[in-house]
DNA sequence: GTAAATAGGACTCATAAGGTCGGAGTTACA
DNA sequence: TGTAACTCCGACCTTATGAGTCCTATTTAC
């Protein structure tokens, strides 16, 4: 199946909402997950990856929250992908993880059309910036 | 994360094994399963899927075996994946599965950027031909 | 000090993927 | 006509991954 994990759903639903703040202000998770019905815990985790990634900005205590780090025109889509996940996508493991990862990597007859099939889903999502979307 | 099964895997790289061998020639399952170091039992799950949406014709008994069923030309990538899946592909449930299938579905603000992505992806994969790959 | 927020590890549960097994049906050929 | 060599088909098991929960620590405004 090729298909998008929540996380990486709630994290573009989150990420453009914080970007339709203003700057300075700030907006917490529990808005965020009551806003679109999203699991609060799962959410927070998702925020997590994107603070650590330097997306956005978390702000701890009383009156935190967390904001965007960068301007939306200089984070694509694959960015936050690569963020939460942790690893590039590919519809393929070979293309992640190395020729090692697969075991008939080398006799393999179909790596070379699918990594044009690749190719094309990663310029999608390099040339999808979180400017477009919000 | 967004990957093919390792049943499409074992598909696509099946199917172009058959559609290299002259018409009416047959190739056996243990064959591409030795070939390719495959497991046998999946790999012949695979081809009976192929072999019910009409991808490929399937011989029962001795000398038995598969040939392709269509022109090279006719079968797009597409096919061969909505074939084994059983379903098409699509980033998202809610682009399979329809809007109820998402919780969130309402309230989601990803869903048209996404799409667009979607429709790039399927483009992709309904313009490559098993000729191309061939 | 306390309330409100993030940080993060540990855990359960559900689902899907990968792989296995056994038996039934079909056909060529001795 | 019997048997070997095949495909066909459904049920099953195992493991990996994703989704979601729980609990505790840490930080900070008031």
């Amino acid at each position: 199946m090729v298909r998008l994990s929540k996380r990486v759903e709630y994290g573009l639903i989150a990420i453009r909402h914080i970007a339709t703040r203003t700057r300075g202000d700030v907006v917490t998770a529990k808005e965020i997950a009551d806003c679109y019905r999203i699991p609060y815990e799962l959410l927070a985790k998702v925020l997590q990856k994107l603070s650590r990634s330097g997306l956005i900005t978390s702000q701890q205590g009383m009156r935190g929250g967390y904001t965007l780090a960068k301007n939306p025109t200089e984070v694509s889509v694959s960015m936050i992908i690569g963020a939460i996940e942790g690893t590039n996508m590919g519809i393929a493991r070979c293309m992640t993880d190395g020729p090692d990862s697969c075991e008939v990597f080398k006799v393999c007859t179909i790596k070379s059309p699918l990594s044009k099939v690749q190719a094309n889903i990663e310029d999608a999502f390099n040339n999808m910036t979180l400017a477009q979307i919000v």
